[in-house]
DNA sequence: TCTATTGAGTACCAATCCAGTCCCATTTGG
DNA sequence: CCAAATGGGACTGGATTGGTACTCAATAGA
């Protein structure tokens, strides 16, 4: 299962390479020919992140993009969100109301755990991390505290 | 945006209900009974979690389906693997060869730390912890790990 | 041995979602 | 005023998904 859709992705590549130049206006059709990316999606990409105020917009001749804060203050989540909405790992976690096992279902709580750790782990990393040619250190594995009775691997 | 599909929020459900009698077999029926989830559906997700070896089943009369080991020793990534197919972020971390941006793409090497971080969030995870009545605590933020050669802000 | 029961496997359908495109209104620089 | 851009929709073809149905294989019990 792939969690990103495509959009989101090609949204965080879009940013990334936004925050390459942070200094320069560039248009949809820029960002496209150097993104290698369709310009129609592009453009609609780029919308939705002027919509949830990560980039900033010029509109009218000689208009374009830029990020609207510097890159290292702006993370892959919030990108992510931006185009694929808030993330939660089930339903119930973006929709409780649509969800009537609430009062019987006993994963529910822990779903929400689950969800903190993935959130967090896309809140940790920003666009300037996105840039930098070293990856940073494998992350550690988020764990309960100290009790490691089911590790594996 | 959701992460999990609906089929695999319903495995873990489905896992999670025979967690809560590891000794019983239970027949998809009953299971489907019990969670008040469609029948076929749980049949379906039944048969996906016995090929992954995360249950075992019984053919026959009087047959039906049981944890394959303890429910401590399941983690919810291995019932969502096994139903949605092993999870990764992005096209790319799942299928590396679909992905022609592979040469100058600089955001690859950082999704694939992302990627450790969400699966390690659910391999935390047993079935043992999503039947105990207590959310296990708040799993603390996967960080870099005190070398902030790359620190935002 | 026969039969009812139950899982295995596969094919199938309907509905939804998604990627991608296009169109037109609005804004702005020249 | 015109051309170049973004803003904000609507639209569509295709893929995916949730869900069902049907047939085959295995097994317990009469």
């Amino acid at each position: 299962m792939i969690i990103l859709s495509k959009l989101a992705d090609y949204g965080v590549i879009v940013a990334t390479h936004l925050a390459t130049h942070p200094e320069r206006r560039e248009n949809a059709a820029a960002v496209a020919m150097a993104t290698r990316l369709p310009q129609a999606t592009v453009a609609k990409l780029l919308k939705a992140l002027a919509h949830a105020g990560l980039v900033t917009a010029t509109r009218g001749a000689a208009g374009g993009y830029r990020l609207a804060r510097p890159a290292g203050a702006i993370s892959v989540a919030e990108v992510v969100a931006a185009i694929d909405g808030d993330i939660g790992m089930t339903q119930c976690s973006v929709h409780v109301e649509d969800c009537e096992r609430t009062t019987y279902c006993p994963t529910r709580p822990h779903w929400a755990a689950i969800n903190r750790a993935v959130g967090a782990a896309l809140v940790a990393v920003t666009l300037n991390d996105m840039i930098s040619p070293f990856a940073f250190l494998p992350v550690a594995a988020p764990q309960r505290d100290s009790a490691p009775e089911t590790a594996r691997t």
